[in-house]
DNA sequence: GTCAATACCTATCGCGTGATAGGTTTAGTC
DNA sequence: GACTAAACCTATCACGCGATAGGTATTGAC
């Protein structure tokens, strides 16, 4: 009798601090749960390397397991990816989408969906650089990214268009106007470092500022804009 | 007699149109030498795929060899990147050179390497995209392109300073400002299309006038600036 | 204690890669 | 015609890759 019970007590400590499944070789502790962390360590590889030239079993040494088991939470190496690139955009868009409805000048909108998605591209819980910017990443498998980014361009173009016909912004070709800002926002994540002294609201206002002096008619309306933006972090 | 004279007359012909060596299994002309011919196929494959995801028998194939051919020209893959990345940068880095020390207004000095780098870009013989932004070709092999880069870098920083010290463009965090319009200068290479209907000229131009009013205090000094600077088609 | 689910492991496969080795085909020189 | 250099070719190698197969080690439920 004693002695069933005294084995009781000792069992209930075990499992809280065991997940279930086979132990790992690599007994180092994870801060996040296993496809989390193949992810977030996948996402480290390709932005120093590149996604083709880094091998499935560096991610999984990185993530503390062996190679095959990465095929465990993920079908294929496309498909970490795939998952990486979805992890992007999807809150960028849905705020472009937001504001560009709103009824409000051009440039006010403009100023808000760039310095948000500045900010988010610093942000991140995973480093996208060789995602959104390397050809490697073009493939049709993610044409569904493709597109969304392609959503938020012309919504940028749109709100510049708008900024030209309201008289708030300089008259110039939109369509390169538009990619000129649009390389100088998602050019941030060829410099940005997430160690570094800059903060991603810090980097997303200042890019929004400079995108908007640079279009505004009177860049003396800068300061209105910023005023009735409000600070950056108070965007949700 | 007579056979002979008549043997002599058609070899010369056959000599213009041939070149020493055994002779290709693909027939195809190429108006290139092989070795730019190779390196131009590799730069096209290079942008649209990725340096690690594409093959030494695709470049072969899309320059008219068979892959082992690749090296009589080339000791290793590698050696075509690094080959790659030093066909830029020189010119622009000697414009910048030269144009920084000249006797004039940051503000002007400024414009016009920004300018020049950005229709150098678009107008190299090579598609870059891959190599400059990508993470493949930040590894230390290439250090002689990234030394020079950050040159470059640097000397568009010191302009900045400069023009901040002298008034002419608004103050702010000048190292911020460098990265932002840096970014803005290479993300051409995301979306400039060889085939489009931007020149090179035009991208340049534009982008130039961008980033300085971007960074003037008065844009309206962006008139004097342009027509100081000249026509982007007369610089060397 | 048995069984099932979960999360791993080791072993291995089929395939493709960059590169080497040796041979072939041409033009040019003597 | 013999020889050399140049520019290719075919054949092959050693190696590493993403992925599959089968086994192992744990927890939790009964």
């Amino acid at each position: 009798m004693k002695a069933t019970n005294a084995k009781k007590a000792t069992k209930p400590k075990a499992a809280k601090t065991r997940p279930v499944g086979r132990p790992r070789a690599d007994r180092r502790r994870r801060e996040r749960p296993p496809d989390e962390e193949i992810l977030f360590q996948a996402a480290r590889l390709f932005a120093r390397q590149g996604v083709a030239a880094t091998t499935t079993r560096q991610i999984a040494a990185a993530a503390g397991l062996r190679q095959p088991s990465l095929f465990h939470w993920f079908p294929t190496k496309d498909a970490i990816v795939e998952a990486l690139l979805e992890s992007t955009i999807g809150a960028t868009l849905d705020h472009a989408e937001r504001v560009s409805k709103e009824r409000h000048g051009a440039a006010l909108r403009l100023f808000r969906v760039l310095r948000f998605d500045a900010r988010h591209l610093c942000s991140s819980p995973y480093d996208l650089t060789a995602l959104v910017l390397s050809p490697e990443s073009r493939s049709s498998r993610y044409g569904r990214f493709w597109k969304r980014r392609a959503r938020l361009i012309e919504i940028i173009g749109d709100l510049i268009a708008a900024g030209i016909r309201e008289g708030s912004l300089v008259e110039m070709d939109r369509k390169l106007a538009t990619r000129l800002v649009f390389g100088m926002d998602e050019g941030v994540l060829t410099w940005f470092d997430r160690e570094g002294a800059w903060t991603p609201d810090l980097v997303g206002e200042t890019f929004a500022e400079l995108a908007l002096r640079a279009l505004l008619r009177d860049p003396k309306d800068l300061a209105a804009l910023q005023r009735e933006a409000g600070p950056l972090h108070d965007e949700p």
